[in-house]
DNA sequence: CACGTTATATACAACGTTTTCCAAACAAGC
DNA sequence: GCTTGTTTGGAAAACGTTGTATATAACGTG
């Protein structure tokens, strides 16, 4: 019930090595079930660490060996999406022994490699960069130093560090496929906009898919790609030229949630109805899109797996592993009211 | 341009030392600006610090003094307003040579716990615990062994550790009174049920601001709490009983916006239309209130500057400061047309 | 019984800092 | 020129681990 650890306590191995009646060395070996340690001496020390209520000391380890201490980098923490990365790398993590901590680069690449270079100088065992926005050489120059996993950037062809994604070309073709399939074949495609430069990105794979899923499908007239940067005010302004302008899609498909709530935002103040005027479409599948004033039809890239996978893959990274993998799930159409023309009968599924 | 530091470097004190022909203990003092330094030495060891990329090895400063590393702790990394707050701890940090990192704590206290002994034993500086759901007790526990400062709870006594909160009575008035305002006399408070206990929370002062500004202005016949856990699916169900039953109330005020639009989604189930039939205010002043689809007037409590704030008397107690200080900001009533019952003339402000 | 061969436990040298204590150098006061 | 004091630089002892090298004991084998 109380839970909390018994603190200041402040024992060292030292301590518990005279408690116990065996030398400081064999306590820590003892401790790591290292070889070499008989069975009596170690129950025997585990007794006296117990009991003293000792902990390792992080610094005095980082120093010699690992901190068991894991470096997630996300770009932003308003994008719930990457609350839900961060699930499923904590818990993957812990139950290793290791302990995951966060640090936000705010899309800027400054301070995206001050957050890398305190994580480095911290000496965290490994690092998990999440979308950030470095270009790939400067990725290379970081995994050359610390075991690096990268989460959302496709660079299937990198070998000093591994990546996990979700198939964002497939993800886009579904979409497509899906409007298509309600008779919907103007489909627009809202971006991010202002970035560094061409980086391999999600971005890059979403864009390809929806065009050469809207060319397979015969609709390469109707292309059109606009974009936006992250501020609300752009998405925003963006969002309203798009819709009053002359060649005004039937439907919008949104590189992230967020933007695809802004942009109903927007339909709704110019009198559009949803989804009989326009219909619009996510991605990542955050928890809002499932708000019936919502009610956003978005892609689920499974967050929580990609976690979970990227943990598992850098754990093996610290444990040895110099060979790259590269690890891809397939993202699934979560279909809502905001695409589904026919509405079912009554149900007001609570 | 390129901004990434020369990694792999791997310079030591010593390898400085050597390089400007000076003993490394002299380093160790002209890079702190210790005292007994000649300005000399100091320029010529910077210049050779700086031309080798000498970076200071945490661990080995942990194992001595400090690691300049501030641990934050949030309970749940959904909530877009503790981004807000971690957006000003980590500026304010940076700007002093601090690192923030982030853990999660899950909303539950043995995770919470768990990440705590993790800084404690990477031996951080201090510690910033956001809306913890521990004990008081737990918390001064916890303050005994390292500096400490918490955000979201009320503990205006505490002498271990500072606090820093917006005042939530206040904000509470504020909603009830600008409700009256619009002739909404029959309010509903939603708040956050299935804590671990009573602990001086928000939550409560929240609820208490709600019920003595009712009481105050001769409501106290329609003050009526209901509650739920943090989780979708049960906050949906506490406002449809809440909206079907007989004693549907004409205005709700949600303890945070994500609850708010849970209700406002439930409503629009019900066939309710806003804010006509039912009006609803949320707190927090995250992002999404803004979107026309809610447009959710709601309570700004002033996330940055609560970080900024939490950090700036973290760093003092960092620095050496033991008598407890507690820092209290105003909210501030956003309104916008979820409780606006006569709407402006045209206007569709972008 | 000398002689490897294993097991097991200890000693001790790192690791890269911070900090205390000392020595050297130099100036000032008599 | 001798104390006294005040800079300035260096030597060395921590800090709490890990890992390697070494000592000791126990145990067959020839």
């Amino acid at each position: 019930m109380s839970g909390i650890r018994k603190r200041s306590s402040g024992a060292t191995l030292r301590d518990v090595a005279s408690d116990a009646g065996v030398s400081f060395s064999a306590v820590s070996k003892a401790l790591r079930n290292a070889y070499g340690v008989s069975d009596s001496m170690r129950l025997r020390v585990q007794a006296s660490a117990e009991r003293l209520g000792y902990r390792p000391h992080a610094a005095a380890r980082g120093l010699r060996g690992k901190t068991f201490t894991l470096g997630v980098l996300v770009s932003d923490l308003h994008n719930s999406f990457f609350s839900e990365i961060f699930g499923g790398v904590s818990d993957t993590a812990s139950m290793a022994g290791y302990q995951a901590m966060l640090g936000v680069g705010q899309v800027q690449p400054v301070v995206e490699n001050a957050v890398i270079d305190a994580m480095i100088d911290r000496q965290m065992d490994g690092l998990l960069l999440v979308a950030p926005s470095m270009s790939p050489a400067d990725l290379e120059i970081v995994a050359e130093e610390v075991p690096t996993v990268v989460i959302g950037v496709h660079l299937p062809h990198a070998t000093s560090f591994d990546t996990v994604n979700n198939d964002d070309e497939t993800g886009a073709r579904l979409v497509v496929r899906h409007l298509q399939e309600q008779s919907i074949s103007d489909i627009a495609f809202f971006t991010l906009a202002g970035l560094p430069e061409a980086r391999g990105t999600t971005l890059e794979f979403r864009e390809r898919g929806y065009r050469d899923e809207m060319q397979l499908l015969g609709l390469q007239q109707h292309i059109q790609v606009v974009g936006a940067s992250m501020d609300s005010g752009e998405i925003r302004s963006a969002a309203l030229r798009l819709l009053s302008g002359k060649r005004r899609p039937r439907a919008v498909f949104c590189w992230t949630d967020y933007a695809a709530f802004e942009v109903i935002g927007v339909a709704k103040e110019l009198g559009l109805s949803l989804p009989e005027d326009l219909v619009v479409v996510g991605y990542d599948n955050t928890p809002y899109c499932a708000l019936p004033q919502h009610s956003l039809t978005s892609i689920d890239q499974f967050g929580q797996l990609l976690g979970q996978q990227a943990t598992r893959l850098l754990l093996e990274r610290v444990a040895g592993r110099t060979s790259p993998e590269h690890f891809v799930v397939k993202p699934t159409l979560v279909t809502r009211d905001s695409t589904v023309i026919i509405k079912p009968s009554v149900s007001s599924n609570l």
